[in-house]
DNA sequence: AAGACGGGGAC
DNA sequence: GTCCCAGTCTT
């Protein structure tokens, strides 16, 4: 089309001129030609409906195609209807969820759904306020469902959107900043048709932006490279703007295997019983809420290094009578293990006592942190105290049943 | 406006 | 290694 790309970075107005009107027909047109032959087939996109398309979205937050993919069959199959979900019982359901992250989605998705059996007898809602309203949902995802479910035209800014919307707009600030945002909801708005088909633009918007127009753009297979003033600028390596770089900070942590074979009498009334390890619940305000783990907690970088010595050799007992001729290296300074003991003792209420040095360690990430994690055989110096909330013994069995985090999990699979 | 929240894919 | 991902919610 002939419309001037240079003048294409509008100053303000909700991009009404004839000359923006014209422009935005020409995306849209050949936006829509190219999805229909260019467009994966995912499954989320082979259905119109909302709970399915609810599920999938929530997955998707912040969650790579490939990485949803088994999740959603696995979990649709289980839980097919608002009712399924809304009924189900919390540890299962997040055992589906177990290795996606960010388990509040899963949290916030079961009390959605006991919100939609209450308030709606259980069909999820069809106008935007009502399923903007329902927890772990926002302006994205409401929008994206209603758009998708039912053709509503409700716009959507996301990252594969933001990006496309972004350079087409030319817009050079930080997109964080509210102006841009601002500004990346109004194109998001005006590029969807006056009537019906805001799906499929909706769908077409976001597979460009995912397949073509991507951190590093190919914009040689772009329909839009004609009608895209970034691209004719030559700007799509600062457009829109790179982010801050994320500093990651090391962290250590020490888990404990606790097994109750080492510190109560077994069960006679079976030859052979299978071990029980000690696991706990995390809480409001520390990393996996509900989820299970062992009992862990970061400690030094020198204390961490001392878990990797061969051979090492402490008890509680040598520890306590500093008089005694105990190994040479607890004599030098109080023993690193001592510390790591105290730590456990104060965060846990539990008194322990590592053995050997780690089986293995882990090496995960969360959020900025690169951890490794030293994993320990220990036992109980004393039995648990009953005021001691929130622990359980639990068979490698047991475990399997019980959501875990991807680390907590690494460390079940070297059980065996 | 910035930080918390997980884990893995892709290069 | 680094960057990024169909965001939401809370400071």
């Amino acid at each position: 089309m002939n419309v001037d790309l240079r003048k294409s970075n509008f100053s303000a107005s909700n991009l009404s001129t004839p000359k923006q009107r014209k422009w935005l027909a020409s995306i849209r047109s050949a936006l829509l030609d190219w999805f229909a032959t260019s467009q994966r087939e995912l499954p989320w996109r082979q259905t119109t409906d909302p709970y399915a398309i609810w599920i999938s979205e929530i997955m998707l937050q912040q969650t790579q195609v490939a990485t949803v993919l088994p999740y959603y069959f696995r979990f649709l199959e289980r839980f097919p209807t608002v009712h399924e979900l809304a009924s189900a019982d919390e540890v299962e359901l997040m055992r589906y969820w177990e290795g996606l992250g960010y388990y509040r989605r899963a949290r916030q998705m079961h009390a959605a759904a006991k919100q939609i059996v209450e308030a709606h007898n259980g069909v999820f809602p069809a106008n935007f306020e009502d399923v903007f309203a329902l927890p772990g949902i926002g302006r994205y995802t409401a929008g994206a469902i209603c758009s998708f479910a039912y053709d509503a035209p409700t716009p959507i800014v996301e990252a594969n959107t933001q990006r496309l919307y972004a350079r087409l707009l030319q817009w050079d600030k930080p997109l964080t900043e509210r102006q841009s945002q601002d500004r990346l909801w109004e194109f998001a708005t005006a590029i969807l048709p006056e009537k019906n088909g805001s799906r499929k633009v909706n769908y077409a918007t976001m597979e460009l932006g995912s397949l073509v127009c991507k951190p590093q753009p190919e914009c040689s297979r772009c329909p839009l490279v004609n009608l895209c003033p970034t691209a004719r600028s030559g700007l799509q390596s600062s457009i829109p703007a790179p982010k801050v770089k994320t500093v990651y900070s090391d962290r250590f942590e020490v888990a404990l295997l606790l097994r109750n074979s080492d510190c109560e009498v077994p069960d006679r009334s079976k030859h052979s019983v299978a071990p029980k390890y000690l696991v706990r619940q995390c809480g409001p305000n520390e990393w996996w809420t509900g989820l299970w783990d062992f009992p862990r907690i970061e400690i030094s970088a020198e204390n961490f290094e001392e878990l990797d010595r061969p051979l090492l050799v402490s008890s509680v007992h040598e520890m306590s009578s500093r008089k005694s001729k105990s190994s040479k290296r607890l004599n030098t300074h109080d023993s690193p293990l001592h510390a790591i003991h105290e730590a456990i003792l104060n965060r846990f209420g539990i008194a322990t006592q590592i053995e050997g040095s780690a089986l293995r360690t882990i090496k995960h990430s969360v959020t900025r942190y690169r951890i490794q994690l030293r994993v320990c055989n220990a036992r109980l110096i004393r039995p648990i105290a009953g005021d001691s909330q929130g622990f359980k013994w639990a068979t490698l069995e047991e475990l399997h049943a019980l959501p875990l985090s991807a680390s907590a999990r690494k460390v079940v699979q070297g059980l065996k």
